[in-house]
RNA sequence: GCCGCGUUGGUCAAUCGGCUAAGACGCCUCCCUUUCACGGAGGAAUGACGGGUUCGACUCCCGUACGCGGUACCA
């Protein structure tokens, strides 16, 4: 094969939200392509009338668009190959599934979806659980093999519905080597007349990606690993279409696992253990029913991008924090595993954590300030940020910044002076009052000097630091929790330290 | 059932015939800190099984088991 552009698509059908394992496999495409200066495109595959749900497919760009994954052609922005939706390109299909036909490759079928009930039935035996429509089938089926001409030609002519199959050849090998697996090969005796284009006119996804992959000219075609039994098909019309020259190279990419037990990752299996797996909130809207997503979960673009990427795939360092530039330098698929890997939740909120501990604190404010809002509060930007400096080693995301930083907002009105009240007194009560009045004459508010002052003035009272600092504590934010203490009251400023100090003095003497 | 793919700690995983089998998440202990984290130091925990091939197999081959995927006019 002589040196041409890389493009690679995905194409995601727009049924409901975006999976997880779809955004690795956009990922994945995303990166190979950038590496290689090559085409990214996105590919609607809609063929399938009775699924479309409206808003999918502006929700899966939207989707990319977060991911910072966009495509240099799709619906949206078009592109030299369009349309890219596949319904659009409905009358393409059909003129090569008739050529098929004529080459003798495939056969019209116009047998009812009862009568292929029935004949399911008919056939099913404990050994054969799923009958197929293959090369024994057929022979008693209504279709143009077994129909005389001038039958076949009678039914065409009234109008009679009918599909086109696909007529998989009786006993040879197809193989080829997948990117990922090396060799794989399949005997065309034990896959079935896969339906190549449906009744209605549109085509299956079987016919669909070989002919856009073709004429949208897709040089490597990544998919996740069960499409990998439909690929003798696909190899197949790639040859009788006559463009076997051109075919993609394949790579099927490893499933994404459920944490607990086995299978395919699932909206269900997050909803059952509480963690998103679409990208994006998706609400259906024929129920209005309202599944999670990463992004409104509080997980940073990058985060999620950078996770996604390591699952399945590593650079052999033990690097784990990759920028996207990183990514689409470092990635290749042979260091992508063939297995499939579980997906762990606590794995990805450490992935998180690690991106909100590097953050600019600024970018924090502004990712915070919406929970703010929510919440009626409003703050300067500036001090927003400093709090999000203070509080983000520990928190997992951006919405944490409040569990761990609310008092910075409000002032405490309960306290947890069971903490303090067993070793309190007199004299700590006096020190608290002196020192309020030390601060009240502090021309320089820094951390530096409150805590010199507090050090200063203990160690003349005679008194521990050490156990004045936890009531200091409770005085500002109410309980066992926050950042360093002289952080925390250098944050909230002269006035409202004192404030926070007598109203807690109070309540540790009530 | 049949076909295909897979199988290293609880999870993600490195190793491309030399292993005393990395690293990360999580878990545990300790240090730091009279909050909680962050950070630091330790710890427990892994090659499904059986045959080959080889001086030597986690690595290669075969079989078995197990898991997953597919078996739709869904993708």
């Amino acid at each position: 094969m002589q040196q041409q552009k890389v493009r690679v698509r995905f194409a995601p059908s727009p049924t409901g939200g975006l999976h997880l394992g779809g955004v690795r496999t956009v990922l994945f495409n995303y990166l190979f392509a950038k590496q290689h200066n090559g085409d990214f495109v996105l590919r609607i595959e809609d063929t399938d009338q009775t699924r479309y749900v409206p808003g999918a497919e502006e929700y899966i760009m939207e989707c990319l668009k977060w991911c910072g994954l966009n495509a240099d052609e799709s619906p949206l922005v078009g592109g030299p190959y369009a349309p890219y939706r596949q319904s659009e390109r409905k009358p393409i299909y059909r003129e090569y599934a008739e050529q098929l036909v004529k080459a003798g490759y495939a056969y019209y079928a116009f047998d009812t979806p009862e009568e292929l009930e029935e004949m399911r039935t008919r056939l099913k035996t404990e050994e054969n659980p799923s009958p197929q429509y293959n090369h024994a089938a057929r022979a008693q089926m209504k279709n143009s093999i077994s129909l005389s001409e001038a039958e076949t030609a009678a039914l065409l002519k009234n109008g009679t519905r009918h599909v086109i199959r696909i007529k998989m050849p009786d006993n040879e090998e197809v193989s080829f080597t997948d990117l990922i697996r090396g060799h794989v090969q399949f005997n065309t005796s034990t896959v079935d007349d896969k339906v190549l284009l449906k009744a209605d006119g549109m085509p299956t996804y079987h016919l669909a990606v070989v002919v856009d992959d073709y004429l949208m000219k897709i040089t490597h075609a990544f998919r996740g690993e069960e499409w990998l039994p439909s690929a003798p098909v696909h190899l197949l019309l790639w040859k009788y279409l006559g463009w076997e020259a051109d075919m993609p190279q394949w790579a099927h990419l490893p499933l994404i696992l459920k944490p607990d037990g086995n299978g395919k990752l699932s909206k269900r299996d997050g909803d059952r253990l509480g963690f998103p797996v679409y990208a994006m909130n998706w609400t259906d809207p024929k129920t209005g029913d309202l599944t999670k997503g990463f992004r409104e979960n509080g997980f940073l673009p990058e985060a999620f991008v950078n996770m996604l990427a390591m699952l399945g795939w590593n650079d052999g360092s033990g690097q784990e924090i990759f920028s996207m530039d990183e990514l689409i330098a470092r990635f290749s698929l042979d260091r992508v595993s063939k297995s499939g890997a579980k997906f762990d939740y606590e794995k990805a909120k450490w992935f998180n954590h690690q991106y909100l501990l590097n953050a600019d604190n600024n970018k924090l404010a502004t990712l915070f300030e919406p929970v703010l809002k929510e919440k009626g509060i409003t703050a300067a930007p500036e001090y927003v940020a400093t709090i999000a400096g203070l509080v983000k080693d520990r928190c997992d995301f951006v919405n944490d910044i409040w569990n761990h930083g609310f008092f910075f907002f409000q002032a405490p009105e309960t306290w947890d002076v069971t903490a303090v009240k067993p070793k309190w007194n007199a004299d700590k009560t006096q020190f608290f009052m002196d020192w309020a009045s030390v601060l009240e004459t502090l021309s320089d508010f820094s951390l530096a000097s409150v805590e010199e002052s507090f050090k200063t003035l203990a160690t003349s009272m005679n008194i521990k630091v050490g156990e004045l600092q936890l009531p200091f504590r409770i005085m500002l934010t109410g309980g066992k929790f926050g950042p360093p203490v002289f952080n925390i009251a250098e944050t909230l400023g002269k006035h409202e330290t004192i404030q926070r100090i007598m109203n807690g003095l109070k309540a540790i003497n009530a």
